[in-house]
DNA sequence: TATTATAATTGATATTTATCAAGCTTATTC
DNA sequence: GAATAAGCTTGATAAATATCAATTATAATA
């Protein structure tokens, strides 16, 4: 593993304050590894071997059932995703799969929940991520079944352009397919939602999106720091 | 407080293994309340001051926006709810109302944390309940983004069967608006829902449900561990 | 027991969303 | 640069769900 890896996952708050020796026991004992964009990660069902953290590039969470698929997240660096299957000791309930080129780094299931066994300052991290992932999918609840399509479309793009801050224009981070399954709707739905926007000034050219009226765009989503504020650390 | 009421709540996994020195401290600074039915314990927005655990009756979890609301979990006893919002010091993503007579233990905030910064099994038994709860989370994300209100609706049945172990018995403990806001569909809807399920052998009056063909209903639902199943300690 | 209130059902209609197919645009490969 | 593949848009139609209103059934109250 690359020192310059090692740093970027030790400034992760999650492992920030473990101490020297907890971290120096899990290093070596962790892989690190470089896949292209589609590979598949992890199948929901399969049981929590390794607690992944995506180091570079991004992964997208799925689930499937009743002959249909949904992206249930999308992550991005520097981040660790589905802890509470690995501290359960439990199945999946989500699948994986990278989305571009990207390193990941696996850490032995077994090893994590020794280490938060005699770790306090560890194990009060694994509780504030735990609490940041529960609120985070309360969001998500709320965002699916209080909205339409369009107003889902409307805020993720108003945070989208709240985080660039590219003053009246967003770059998708990936396919518009992608967005339209993390929304909950198919891409001609999307595409739909899209020109549904456009009388509260919403302009696309494939990824490429032009907010020319925000308060507009403001006033059809209706906002709310309960659903849309991206859960901090 | 009683003691046969403290006796209960310690006997809840998530303070079984608190150390007693502990417990006692936070036993006299808690209170617990009676309150009928229909009272407003949390609203969304407000900050977290105290931890809730319902030790009878039963209380529901709910969410409101766009001129819309939603029911999230309802909570049977004994359990605490939005632990979350709690432990990281923040404002409630969720109302809370009770759904009958109901007494509820509330311990202020700033103690439970307290007490997990300095109790490592406690703190241990936080992030095993703040898992259960991410994983319970996903699980509902996963039931309305992937199924249409009548496969959520004979899921919910099949699962409820299987706890009340009534043959071919459901007896709904709420009132059927409840479970329609539950699923994430109207009123009208539902009743909509149960009359696709007649099909597959759900009669229905009121609050009692009758599964004359277990087989065909499951056969309808598809059900799945990885959505259905109550996520347990 | 009768009356009133509330919950649930049913009908009609509107809206949202999915499905299917075809065409267009853009990206990739040779 | 041309050909091919993939992503996206658009049109038509079907399905799912919401809304509104009226009726029926059940529970609560007097």
């Amino acid at each position: 593993m690359r020192d310059q890896d090692l740093e970027r996952v030790r400034r992760l708050p999650l492992f920030a304050t473990m101490d020297d020796a907890g971290f120096d026991r899990l290093a070596p004992i962790s892989y690190l590894q470089q896949f292209p964009a589609g590979v598949h990660l992890i199948s929901e069902g399969d049981q929590a071997d390794f607690l992944h953290v995506v180091v570079e590039g991004s992964v997208e969470l799925y689930a499937t059932g009743n002959g249909r698929e949904t992206t249930v997240a999308i992550i991005q660096p520097v981040t660790a995703f589905i802890l509470a299957a690995v501290l359960k000791d439990m199945v999946y309930l989500m699948s994986a799969r990278t989305l571009e080129n990207s390193r990941i780094l696996m850490i032995p299931a077994g090893s994590i929940r020794e280490t938060m066994e005699t770790d306090t300052a560890f194990c009060q991290a694994m509780v504030r991520e735990l609490a940041r992932g529960f609120r985070s999918m309360v969001k998500t609840v709320k965002n699916q079944k209080l909205r339409t399509a369009a107003e889902r479309l409307a805020n993720y793009l108003l945070v989208a352009h709240e985080q660039q801050g590219t003053g009246g224009q967003v770059k998708l981070p990936f396919e518009k397919r992608l967005l339209a399954a993390y929304l909950g709707v198919t891409p001609e739905n999307l595409s739909r939602a899209f020109k549904t926007l456009e009388t509260s000034g919403v302009r696309n050219s494939r990824t490429m999106i032009h907010i020319d009226d925000l308060s507009a765009l403001r006033k059809m989503a209706q906002p709310s720091p309960l659903i849309d504020t991206p859960e901090e650390w």
